[in-house]
DNA sequence: CTTGACTTTTCCCTTAGGGGAAGGTGCGAA
DNA sequence: TTCGCACCTTCCCCTAAGGGAAAAGTCAAG
């Protein structure tokens, strides 16, 4: 074999996976990839099974999950249980997640619309000082 | 006039304006609110205008304002200039950006519900182990 | 020899506060 | 008087997911 094998530096690994230098080194230290092999000057060494994990991060993250969750299904694999009846699970969570965040945001959005409106129409010599702004 | 005029310590106040001691004092410390008078024994001291000047807080943090652009704001009252022009296109600006993030957010809900779909359909024995999780 | 691109570690920054520690203050009850 | 309780003070660390920058080491090319 050769003296250096396929030897992926962190920052070729980043862009193939399309994420930077600092996520890697994040990702491995909060769990989500194991810590990387050095070569003799003290870089990360990256191998395609590396890669591969950090596609699924990436698609993981994607899809909105958080890096805990991330982290839990990776868990699942390491431990060579199959996590798909787990990470259905998150994706239900996921979906009730999104569903409550959007109508949060379309609520605040019908109240910030009246209050836009009311400003456009108002005659700004009107503000009420003690109020601060009226229009809020 | 009484020894103590009409002092409101902080946990009063916060109370009156519905928030803790905590966000008063980070408020303080942040620029939204001046330095509070101390009474002699140190503690703060507020009077009914600082109330006022939570509520108008609290309204805009309702609104989904940034405490930055709330402060931006409280900046031109204190200046002795209405804000409400001022207001009118951070209105319009956060409607921008409400609507952007739901768009993000509905999109993302889509893509979810179509790996969720998947998920609750698909043979969990067929899962592909060099994918981590085939759902995803 | 030097320059430039790459890497390493470490520290501070972001939002809007929350949690808790350690200690001071004031008031009513025992 | 002393205890307990509620309240206050400052100080420090924590959140999610990295970004920015500093100081320093490594390597190949010109």
């Amino acid at each position: 074999m050769g003296k250096t094998g396929c030897m992926v530096r962190i920052g070729e690994a980043a862009r193939a996976a399309g994420m930077t230098s600092k996520a890697l080194r994040f990702y491995e230290e909060h769990g989500l990839l194991p810590a990387a092999k050095r070569t003799a000057n003290g870089y990360r060494d990256y191998t395609s099974e590396t890669i591969s994990r950090l596609d699924f991060i990436r698609r993981g993250r994607a899809a909105g999950l958080a890096l805990a969750q991330i982290r839990e299904i990776l868990f699942l694999r390491d431990e060579g249980r199959a996590p798909c009846t787990h990470v259905r699970d998150l994706l239900a969570g996921q979906l009730a997640d999104l569903d409550a965040q959007i109508a949060e945001l379309v609520a605040l959005r019908a109240a910030v619309a009246g209050y836009h409106a009311i400003a456009a129409a108002a005659d700004p010599e009107a503000c009420d000082a003690a109020r601060i702004c009226s229009y809020i």
